[in-house]
DNA sequence: AACAAGGTTTCATGGTGTGAAACGGAGGGG
DNA sequence: CCCCTCCGTTTCACACCATGAAACCTTGTT
């Protein structure tokens, strides 16, 4: 039962050090060798690498560690001109305009899902990037669609890995999935954040592959359970359009 | 002579990958080992790593490597709730609106700049994310404003650093920094890119540190030389608003 | 079929990352 | 003022682990 792992222990150290600011902007060291159940002074030699190259700052008035400015600079790159998403904008926006609440482009990547694209609502409190984040596939309308539209076997693959929530194993959620996919999009009703409320379609390429999840998503009173049935039509054709600007 | 490094190689290594995609969004194996002077078989167990956290990733259609969603999460958390660029966009809108141009933010990274906010103008061509963007410290305006308002031993560390262009290390180009330190602005006309021209001014925090350049820019037939300086008296006040806003 | 051009795996070797320990330095409480 | 504590930094011997040459696959091309 060996298992080979064909990976360099001290890059993914540094890795996982990085990925600790996902979790809070400020890191002293003692703070990042204890989440990382690491040594300090190992720790101390992997930031050094880390700093050396840009990827980590130190703030200079706390002493703490911050993300350098690399990570924006290679974010600037991951936007590259053939970003699929970028044609998609403008229909984004016209969903925005047209129902008022705040849009976004959901893919999935293993257990999570990450949003890729967003067109904020007008009256939303202007937030730089909240582009990227991560949230779980178990929860949200999006989730729903993300699984529900999957081939059957990936969907399956998944329900049954070992880290998926056990409570969501069952025959009913697979019926949920089932129903969802039959429907043609999902909901969600403060589900994963109380207060909120969310819509959510897929998103198919020319192949007929799953692309990505489009959701709306606003506070609980306005998209009440039969406002968001009621506007999951226009939901559903501005995925259907999107779809067909991919490729 | 012994120059004692306290990195770690192969994380060196396994971060200057990650900076290929600087130069372009897609490489294949054997290109980065060339790119980076290392051996496949090196790359391809970092590769294998970055790709096992979500750093890269292959596409799937050219099997060619991409940047993960890990870069896209990791710049969702650079730019922070406490992130003193946010307070400052209004600012810039206000101006960009006024004048109707791009406003841009810099801030000096050794002997580059970085472009950590930016404000298009109306008619620009649609881009997501040119933020993190990395120009040379040796052309542009505000590369001029980021060195004469620097602290003045500072300014020459960096103007007698190996790396500094030996064009630019003489008595001429200190007098025109000083000129720029007199003015309270600089300009640069189709300096670093043929048909644009840009106006900066410095911001400076309350401590009176100078923080980052503000620029705007545009095609060289509307920002005419005459043209700047009528305009450069707006720029600086915005400046100084920005900078009382800091802190 | 033979070839070329990528990518992947193997494996012996010694360079190199590791972590215990010791050091330094900045507060802060007695 | 001194002692103590809490961090960050440096040192160093050892074992381990990253390394790269070479062999092996896989895919597409002539």
């Amino acid at each position: 039962m060996e298992e080979e792992k064909k990976t360099v222990r001290a890059v993914e150290r540094a890795l996982d050090i990085l990925l600790v600011f996902t979790t809070g902007s400020e890191w002293s060291l003692t703070e990042l060798a204890a989440k990382c159940g690491l040594h300090k002074s190992t720790v101390h030699r992997l930031l050094a690498t880390l700093e050396e190259r840009g990827f980590v700052m130190r703030d200079e008035a706390t002493e703490k560690y911050r993300l350098g400015l690399r990570i924006l600079e290679l974010s600037a790159h991951f936007a590259r001109a053939d970003d699929p998403t970028i044609g998609l904008i403008g229909e984004m926006e016209k969903l925005r305009d047209q129902l008022g609440e705040t849009v976004s482009l959901y893919i999935r990547d293993r257990l999570e899902r990450v949003r890729i694209q967003a067109v904020q609502s007008r009256q939303a409190i202007r937030r730089v990037a909240q582009v990227g984040v991560r949230l779980p596939l178990s929860v949200g309308a999006s989730s729903k669609v993300l699984l529900a539209f999957a081939d059957s076997d990936t969907r399956s693959a998944l329900l049954n890995d070992p880290a998926w929530p056990a409570g969501l194993r069952d025959a009913a959620y697979e019926r949920q999935l089932d129903e969802v996919a039959a429907e043609g999009y999902a909901t969600s009703f403060e589900e994963r954040e109380p207060g909120a409320a969310a819509i959510a379609a897929p998103i198919f390429g020319r192949s007929g592959k799953l692309f990505a999840a489009l959701a709306v998503s606003g506070p609980s009173n306005r998209l009440t359970p039969d406002v968001m049935s009621e506007r999951a039509p226009a939901i559903i054709g501005a995925a259907k359009r999107m779809g067909a600007l991919l490729d």
